[in-house]
DNA sequence: AGATAGATTAGATCCATTCTAAACTGTTGA
DNA sequence: TCAACAGTTTAGAATGGATCTAATCTATCT
């Protein structure tokens, strides 16, 4: 096994490692476990209790606290994206690309609109001393009348 | 002074009682000096501390409870729009015509984009059985580099 | 292995918002 | 005009997500 090489999908163990090595963070178990967790199941959008809850039910043992931390220093470190739809609760994306979201305001459902397919125009211009950090499109559904 | 037909801005009394009217609530002491904190300053973004605050500085006597059933209410009624872009807290926009907003992320200042000044195409097809509530698009603004 | 900076944790704390249930008030119609 | 009632207000408690504290643990370096 040592000398091949392998797509990142056949080494389903060293490519959170590498992931946390070149965001500068210590490889503990913990936040191994949460990498694991997060990113090998392609887009997501979770938010810290539901975070802890995966934790449990695949037998990690995490604290509620280690959640919050490690979702806040994987967005500081760029692995995460931070995304405020609700009042009262962070989701964290693990689709750090640009791209926008659908919110299905009755189920709480979100999803991504690929950067690609939607476009904005007309932006009113920046002031002084200030840039863009991104343009956020939330496109609320709702079921019909 | 009976009988004149005057401009909105020239009857600031009776203006929030036919709004409040209109929508379906009893003008109560609390609803009408809430609403006329609100309305007649032009487009504004509060959240209910600051408008609790800013009843207790015109000496009007409004419970915080009241101040958020009022601020919900209204919302229901149509009379305002809640704005989410801050991870636990709200807003809530006393301009409820199709518009956008810009965030400056360092001070908190929310600003208002006019909707003919500003196009989204590209909108992803809705799913059978939903509608587009409608569209919000944020632009994130921070410090330059 | 020992030293140390960094990480984890239980539990406390914070804070915006909602809830409870008792007191109060705007409205209706007798 | 006024009692009756539904709707409203309120203090204070409760809730729930998120953060903080400070004691314990561990990854890393020599
Ligand atoms: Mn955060
Ligand atoms: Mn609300
Ligand atoms: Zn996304
Ligand atoms: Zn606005």
């Amino acid at each position: 096994m040592s000398g091949m090489t392998m797509a990142t999908e056949a080494r389903p163990f060293s490519e959170p490692l590498d992931r946390l090595k070149r965001a500068g963070l210590r490889p503990t178990r913990q936040r191994l476990a949460l990498a694991r967790l997060l990113f090998s199941r392609g887009d997501r959008h979770v938010s810290a209790e539901q975070l802890h809850a995966e934790a449990k039910t695949a037998r990690v043992v995490v604290s509620l606290a280690t959640v919050y931390n490690t979702l806040n220093q994987f967005t500081r470190a760029g692995l995460l994206r931070e995304v405020v739809v609700k009042a009262g609760r962070s989701y964290f994306d693990t689709n750090t690309s640009d791209h926008h979201h659908v919110l299905a305001v009755a189920t709480g459902d979100l999803m991504d609109i690929p950067a690609g397919t939607l476009a904005v125009s007309g932006l009113p211009e920046v002031p002084d001393g200030l840039e863009v950090e991104r343009v956020d499109v939330v496109v609320r559904l709702r079921p019909r009348a």
